[in-house]
DNA sequence: AATGTAGGTTACCTTGGGAAACCATCTAGT
DNA sequence: ACTAGATGGTTTCCCAAGGTAACCTACATT
């Protein structure tokens, strides 16, 4: 069952669209889009707790998005890299990032805006 | 502190990625540049909660993406449309949802890799 | 009077994210 | 020998966000 239809809510693409509309998701993508990165390092650069981005880079990789690598160092040293599928992906995604770092200031304008004529109202 | 940086995570441009890195938010943007749309239409298209819908709706109007529109006809008339901010968004994110119907199978395929391996190792 | 429709709000419960502690493994320092 | 520190997690607990279902207002039909 592939419908391919986004809008019909017995689709598999919605679960897709699940995975992939996620900040970490989103922020992780492009991160790792720049070269392969540590657990720690991710960590520092995102600022996700621990226990999330262990269960949001499993899930990038069951996607099929990211790939695991462990070095028998020590300590050991576990490496997260980007695969090609997540790497279209990422690309993709990249838009999203540009779009948010060129229009924050527009949003951030509308919500005054908003709350402006919200304190009127009250 | 409009710093412009997505990956400090005292940035305001992570407040912008939370918003529209959402599934909701990326399907009713999608949805209503196609045109207006009414809130029973909005519903019944998604399958989103009501609940949830009022309270996604209200961010889309306040974060300047989308606006509202009360008919007084009988039953009430309330009419969503997209904003220019909102439909220069949806753009971006229309790429999202093309991204997901093209490479859903790459997804599931990766999935079924993955869980297999997995049932292995136990 | 009862029913239906549109657009919500409210109460309640369940799920998921965040903070902090813990753990295994090895090395370096004292 | 003992302690501290780094890495990559897992576990525990708590709170906020999401889902379900019931209710509400206003009017119109039957």
């Amino acid at each position: 069952m592939e419908c391919g239809d986004l809008f019909n809510p017995d689709c598999p693409t919605r679960l897709v669209l699940d995975r992939i509309a996620d900040k970490w998701t989103v922020m992780l993508l492009v991160l790792l889009s720049q070269g392969p990165m540590r657990f720690s390092a991710l960590r520092r650069a995102t600022g996700i707790s621990q226990k999330v981005l262990a269960q949001t880079l499993k899930r990038l990789e069951r996607d099929g998005f990211a790939s695991r690598a462990v070095f028998p160092t020590v300590p050991v040293t576990v490496e997260y890299a980007i695969t090609p599928l997540g790497a279209d992906l990422a690309q993709t995604l990249e838009g999203l990032r540009l779009w948010s770092e060129r229009h924050i200031g527009a949003v951030l304008a509308a919500q005054r805006h908003y709350d402006a004529r919200d304190d009127q109202a009250a």
